[in-house]
DNA sequence: GTGAGTAGCCAAAGCGCTTTGAAGAAATGA
DNA sequence: TCATTTCTTCAAAGCGCTTTGGCTACTCAC
């Protein structure tokens, strides 16, 4: 069923027929109850395709989706995920998900944005001086990213949280509890939020003429077997930290698997206080030692993200470009006084 | 740039052009690579709206997103598209994520067929009696089902684990270990998935002329905070099971913070095997007491659907319809000599 | 009664591509 | 030599929708 056929049935021209649907004042209100009676009896659905050729308009949000056999689809992504789901479905768009080879993301960016089929594209994971910034600036094609790119100029749409707030406030926190000796499991220094996360640290210590010892610090992929590994390791040194940061929950399940293992006591021997991206999997609250965080939640992040994204798009609603949102310190049970030297 | 402009440039036909980048064979070499050259040099890209009218095919796929505040994004689907998302890449496919209410998913599927935005089809989640097959069928596009769906005849397309199998031969290895009281974690039970391995429990124990004690089984979402809760109740039973199977590895996360908190030794005072999905997350060979699993990949589940339905809308391979997988079982640490009575 | 204004409808163009049917040029065979 | 086939190219139709620019009644004011 076609709009043409739709409209011979009716007795009406396409244009009439197409009118009454998209809510145009130039129609009797009689006929357009009438075609949307028939639109409710034949199931007629306007070709997606069509309209888009004709509007330019595709009612969808595109997405690179990190994928490759060595780079599994992360927790973190599917939460974000979830929460631009949740928007979109209120607005009736859909997401285009390109998988792309995580060496070719500019490339399938341009591909996505050349091919007609989405109106907006949508980039996360920021890196250091990310490249694909300048891509999505030539494109002419609303974007937003979610985190920004240390050492660029920060002209562009983003939404991201205050990561070096976050973690000089939990580092702050384990200072004032008389830690010295601090470990820091991140994320892979090539990203963005990694840098910032980073430099909160080093920024507290150093107001109390403290270092960040090289040694204690990794930058891994985030996943509980690095956690496990790089803590195992950590936890030889003769002067052992006692505090440890961690950039994700993910991470955190590998050390203090590793911190049992070593027979020490979470909260007692050693303080730990991980980043909470509010992952549905795993909830700090559900440890055995429930786990102090610095918390927000990823969900959100994604339905605001949408909310932007759709806004900009439809024209309605006006949005602030650029938000920085503060993580907030929860203290649970994983961080404690340290213990005597 | 479109096909307009490139062939005015040329000096050629659109019909030459289109025909040049489609491969069709009656253009000249020269004039091929004179097309092609173009191209690379202009970065023109077909719209592919305009592709997709006219031909009518779309090179996506079409998911329904299960979304809603209320029942997150979870691991199990985000490991299944990991897979999808893989194979579609070698095809330049991509996929149309529909974010779809739980309860209107057969109305989110209509649409989205009949926007004309996909070529195929594809559900999983399947329950007993799933009023969304006659609805696939009736739809005359491709699709694919992940699961079964017990009580309707499977007379549609499928990719299934052999549920049923799997739970039996891991009742029967406890059987012969001696157990004979036994606790099912599983899924809710109007899932396919749980109904099979409910039955294969049943089946396994019957032939020994055990049952299934009902107040040992539960039928929960598949959290690790489920997992803690009904294991805490049935460790509490004064003839507590000494043989736990669970649906999946994050239930018996749960499961097993239970089993420790009542100070109970996993693998010695009692029994415990996971069907694993091979979550990246969750690995059964990394807990404390590594976790005997019946496995089955869900990322391979995911490229193997991808593959068969790819392989369909193009035409160049065909498939059986119809497939089951057998999972394996895996012993590792969890599972012991069931303890004097 | 006439001109302007308005409500309601329509025909047709156009979005950018593929594909059908035809046609000119070159090559082949009788 | 002319007829036939093969190779290469093209003009134009069509995919299903939106939108521009009329057109016809009808109403209203003067």
């Amino acid at each position: 069923m076609n709009l043409k056929q739709l409209s011979q049935m009716l007795g009406l021209s396409q244009t009439t027929v197409s009118r009454a649907l998209n809510g145009y004042p130039e129609v009797n209100r009689e006929t357009r109850e009438r075609v949307l009676k028939a639109v409710r009896e034949t199931g007629y659905r306007p070709n997606k395709a069509a309209q888009r050729l004709a509007t330019g308009k595709a009612g969808s949000i595109g997405l690179i989706m990190p994928t490759s056999s060595n780079n599994p689809f992360d927790a973190h992504f599917s939460e974000f995920l979830s929460g631009l789901g949740e928007e979109a479905l209120r607005h009736d768009f859909h997401f285009v998900l390109t998988p792309a080879d995580p060496n070719d993301e500019s490339g399938a960016l341009k591909r996505l944005a050349a091919s007609g089929n989405v109106d907006a594209l949508f980039i996360s994971y920021m890196r250091g001086h990310d490249p694909r910034l300048e891509m999505l600036k030539s494109l002419s094609m609303p974007f937003l990213v979610h985190g920004r790119s240390f050492g660029s100029e920060p002209d562009y749409p983003y939404l991201d949280i205050d990561n070096e707030a976050a973690f000089y406030e939990a580092t702050k926190l384990l200072l004032q509890l008389g830690h010295k000796r601090f470990a820091l499991l991140n994320g892979p220094l090539y990203l963005d939020f990694a840098i910032r996360r980073k430099n909160g640290v080093v920024a507290a210590l150093a107001e109390r003429g403290l270092t960040l010892d090289e040694a204690c610090v990794s930058h891994t992929v985030m996943t509980d077997e690095q956690g496990l590994i790089v803590m195992e390791r950590i936890l030889q040194f003769e002067k052992r930290p006692t505090a440890v940061l961690c950039s994700s929950m993910v991470l955190a399940l590998g050390a203090i698997r590793a911190i049992n293992q070593a027979n020490l006591k979470l909260g007692e021997d050693i303080s730990l206080i991980a980043h909470d991206d509010a992952l549905t999997l795993l909830k700090p609250e559900n440890f055995t030692v429930p786990l102090t965080t610095t918390r927000s939640s990823l969900r959100a992040a994604g339905v605001r993200i949408a909310e932007r994204l759709i806004g900009e798009i439809k024209h309605t609603d006006s949005f602030p470009r650029q938000e920085l949102w503060k993580a907030e310190l929860i203290v649970r049970a994983s961080t404690g006084v340290a213990p005597p030297d």
